[in-house]
DNA sequence: AGTGATTTGTGCGTATGTATG
DNA sequence: CCATACATACGCACAAATCAC
């Protein structure tokens, strides 16, 4: 293993940002914890068999990030930056999951409507396809720093105004909590991983190219039935997940 | 939502490529399942906001990885595939947890070796830094298709001889239990994404920018003592994960 | 304080790749 | 298939900042 990872040209991605995306997860991996510096433009251009200004654009790129600082004379400094772990469990909830993890956190809920249940969404809340139900777009944010985005869908019958509801109180739970649902647990996660689209680099703060991890779940109330589903997408530099079993 | 996505230039991403990450992404979403069809090449155009020449580089692409086949005079076919679903719970086994979705796995051992326990392996194994450990470098394909490479640690002193017992049985439940361990659980999973690197995309059989679903796991026999820790990367759009609570 | 070595920052000319029409 | 425009990548040279001695 470790072998000499060359970079590839005419693929369609430019080397620099191949480049940037090996740094990227070499630091993510701890790779240069020692020194807590990137090599040298030079020995990195070696490395990748490029040119010095192709490893710069990389750095370039990577600075604009926020994951690293170039300093003349001294190196390119490699700036912390910790994943925020999200458990996944029966008992899942946002804010709590990331309570102890971040100073702040922050739901921002982008818009809502009524809507008619697709198919998709009627398999997983266990409805016909054309029932109403409300849908709410949002986004999370711990300690200014966007998180994920999630579209989420309620049987509307059960939870007129869960839109009002979530802008005041701030989190799904406790929106519930106010429309009488006192409590719910997570039945299903589905996880998957994709680029980041537009709309996610736009309400997340991404680059083009960013890795999300997009997980689609469904919550029931404590007989089983279920009361919402979501798609979320998280800032995969951002995020992990652990499952406890 | 569901604005028009456009696509975004001077971002090290050729528009060809993007455009072909988008539609192999509305593939495998489902988006064009009615017809079993992508949209005609001018319409795609219309939509992206580019040339015909641009969408017809992607769909080259797409065609050159085996997910469209484009036929005169008719359009663009898709080619059926689906993702694996990979569940993840307590009784979490590879092998089995795809039994019923492909018609043949396979498990290649790419090589083992004996070595000293870092800080991460000892912390996860429960075990001081420098124990000895067995580490297996591990490719695992499904109806001939690579789906993840892995890299998995067991304890020397237990596990004498499981890289020869997988090689021979082909799974980790069988390599252990050759060696005496008959039952082991999944104590704690960890989920991550990110780019695939260049051994990813050489073992794996990916192009560059590819998606990663990153796994760190820990197996324990039914004591709770750590007899496993790996490090899986699946390809992200051959797979997915899901947690039933 | 001075000098050289190291490292990042900048400029320019050229070749090739990508995208349009 | 071609002409045009812009992005990407290279090679070379030199300036500016930092550090060790």
């Amino acid at each position: 293993m470790a072998g000499i990872k060359q970079v590839q040209r005419q693929t369609g991605v430019a080397l620099w940002r191949q480049i940037a995306d090996r740094i990227r997860e070499a630091i993510s991996r701890g790779a240069y914890d020692e020194t807590g510096m990137v090599p040298p433009e030079t020995v990195l251009a070696l490395q990748f068999g490029v040119n010095r200004h192709t490893v710069r654009s990389a750095l370039a790129a990577l600075a604009q990030e926020g994951i690293v600082r170039a300093v003349q004379g001294r190196g390119t400094l490699i700036e912390r930056k910790e994943r925020l772990n999200f458990p996944i469990s029966r008992r899942t909830r946002f804010t709590d999951g990331i309570r102890d993890q971040a100073r702040e956190t922050r739901a921002l809920l982008l818009g809502h409507a009524q809507e008619q249940a697709d198919a998709e969404v009627a398999r997983w809340l266990h409805i016909k396809p054309g029932t109403l139900v409300i849908r709410l777009e949002t986004v999370r944010e711990a300690d200014k720093r966007p998180v994920s985005r999630a579209t989420s869908w309620f049987p509307a019958a059960r939870f007129a105004g869960i839109g009002e509801a979530y802008r005041t109180a701030g989190s799904i739970t406790k929106a519930f909590a106010a429309l009488g649902l006192s409590d719910y647990v997570r039945a299903t996660t589905e996880i998957t991983a994709a680029h980041a689209d537009s709309a996610d680099i736009a309400d997340l703060g991404l680059t083009p190219g960013a890795v999300l991890l997009i997980t689609k779940a469904m919550n029931t109330d404590l007989e089983g039935v279920p009361v919402q589903y979501s798609i979320s997408r998280f800032a995969a530099d951002r995020v992990q997940f652990t499952i406890e079993n």
